[in-house]
DNA sequence: GGATGTTTTGCATACGTATGCAAAAATGAA
DNA sequence: TTCATTTTTGCATACGTATGCAAAACATCC
């Protein structure tokens, strides 16, 4: 049976009362050095760890984040798991992880976190549905919305900025020549994939080019068909900018089964700079997002609003790149 | 300010007392199905929901399962993150999620873990420093290692049939015609890599073929590298057995750079066939790693030590597929 | 209806820690 | 040394739930 070594335990060692034991582990609280000592000579020799669960019920506050994440078959978000845990350990928090289908997260996606009483709550490539959003408001739990956002400001959102970023590559592909191009969207739903949309689009129609516009998944596998139709129809243009890299990737691959010269017949341009872009097989040209400030902004709100609850909310929208490469 | 809804207000409200209220939530417990009506309903209006923490404090046991993984990078692994989530939130399981830089697991890494008192461990990709395996017997914690076993036979290991993988993959090329082999190992630490380079050599060597070996990192740039290498040395061999999928795919890369026709004049074979092996552009001869299966047999194994420890242990071997491409 | 057995309930307590309060110890000033 | 001030300590209690125990409610049978 394995035994539960407790402050008491400790502190009877020690030859100090519970509560200096408490008082040692807990950050701020006033200790003598000779006692401080003392304890932890104590807590070495029994191997004795605060117990998380006990500490969380007196304080009602953890130091649990829960991230809610749903297209880790995109490469884009392995790094950004990594990047949240590795941040958020460093400050003491821990990971609690939670994969999803849903485009819109449901009750049952949050039920583990919310037994959980969370600090903090990152959902990546996810909206929210109606009831859990009330859910989060109503019990204060600070929340970012990583690389998507709803319409509403009701909530921290933290995304590269789509808008700005496909406008740039409207120009980018009109000023290398394309008078016909296309727009391969990921899921439709999403604010990314719309914004990224939206901003082509509006560049493209100010210059009078053609500009046909399809609607994929976000998958390498959606991209793929996605070109295999294009080529069917005839219909192949001279530029096609891609709402994800890892769909891009798909169409370089159908591109190039048909035999269609990339960039000389047509141009490709992805968005995310997943690491494969950078494969010699690839060489995509891309609009890098930049992970690392787009999770430093995260961390920091969440830090933040979990010291003291404000609720202000804001669309961040941090500035990525151009990454030219040679599929233009 | 946020107020914690608790069994007692429930208690208040349904009529009923606390006791009552804890036994609906308990399962097993007997309850007459008026009061777990009148509980349910009162919950419902409260919005009540059973505190984790108070939980686990009470029965000294918790409903979280660590995870540690290293090479998310490699898209084998968010797969295999993936199935272990969705299986453990089945169960009514969490994923404590810890991201390590590290061959083997320190201390530090699985601090989180063991103040969280977590149910169970798993460790993919990883293996155990000393005191870190004490720490495990001593607190009988259950223990999956997943894709890795070490030589004592002190953990429960899950791993797909790598000797006998890798034999079958080196009678599959001699089979072909190879007369010349090569072996690009991964981390030379790993059992993994170590099996595989075994079961491959030992055929190899049985049939009088030439064999060479280099040790790479599992990783692409590696593959790639380690081939770009064997290119300037002039060495390639007619067949290449590449210890992961992801660096064959550099491999391949590399070779294609250098017009060496793939399979005419080397064929190459790779391990795990992860998505990107199937694409067009690679079709990658490979290993089928069985990642259902050995995550059926870790998670049975963990919820089995969970229930009643035993600290039975054994490297479980799962079998695996050859998985016939165009590369070979 | 009464006696018996069974199920359900409430009471009281325990889990391991943090914290307000008052007592004790340490420090500083004179 | 003495007194005032500050720092440190221990006591007692609280957090929200589970559970052994005994009382209460219910069911069954004659």
């Amino acid at each position: 049976m394995k035994y539960y070594v407790t402050a008491k335990d400790v502190a009877k060692l020690a030859g100090v009362s519970q509560s200096s034991v408490s008082r040692v582990y807990f950050e701020g609280a006033s200790v003598s050095n000779k006692t401080r000592e003392k304890v932890l000579a104590a807590a070495k020799e029994l191997g004795y760890r605060p117990n998380e669960f006990a500490r969380s019920l007196i304080t009602n506050r953890t130091k649990i984040i829960g991230l809610v994440m749903k297209g880790i078959h995109n490469p884009f978000y392995p790094e950004v798991l990594k990047q949240f845990t590795t941040e958020f350990n460093k400050l003491g928090y821990s990971i609690l992880f939670v994969s999803t289908n849903n485009d819109e997260i449901q009750k049952e996606d949050i039920d583990m976190l919310r037994n959980y009483n969370v600090a903090g709550v990152i959902i990546t490539d996810a909206s929210l549905s109606l009831n859990v959003t009330e859910d989060f408001k109503e019990n204060q739990v600070p929340l970012v919305l990583f690389n998507r956002k709803i319409d509403n400001d009701q909530f921290y959102s933290v995304c590269c900025n789509n808008l700005d970023a496909s406008e740039k590559i409207a120009e980018y592909l009109i000023e290398k020549g394309c008078s016909k191009v296309a727009y391969i969207a990921g899921n439709a739903n999403t604010s990314t994939s719309r914004d990224r949309e939206k901003g082509f689009t509006s560049i493209i129609e100010k210059n009078n080019v053609t500009l046909n516009k399809y609607t994929s998944d976000y998958t390498y596998e959606g991209g793929y068909k996605t070109a295999k139709k294009i080529i069917a129809e005839k219909k192949v243009p001279e530029g096609i900018f891609v709402a994800n890299d890892i769909m891009a990737l798909g169409v370089v691959d159908a591109l190039r089964e048909n035999s269609i010269m990339i960039p000389a017949e047509t141009k490709i341009v992805g968005f995310d700079n997943i690491e494969m872009a950078s494969w010699p097989t690839y060489n995509l040209t891309t609009w890098e997002q930049p992970i690392t400030k787009m999770v430093e902004h995260t961390v920091n709100y969440l830090m933040a609003e979990m010291v003291e609850f404000s609720g202000y909310t804001e669309s961040l929208e941090v500035n990525g790149a151009l990454i030219v490469r040679k599929t233009t």
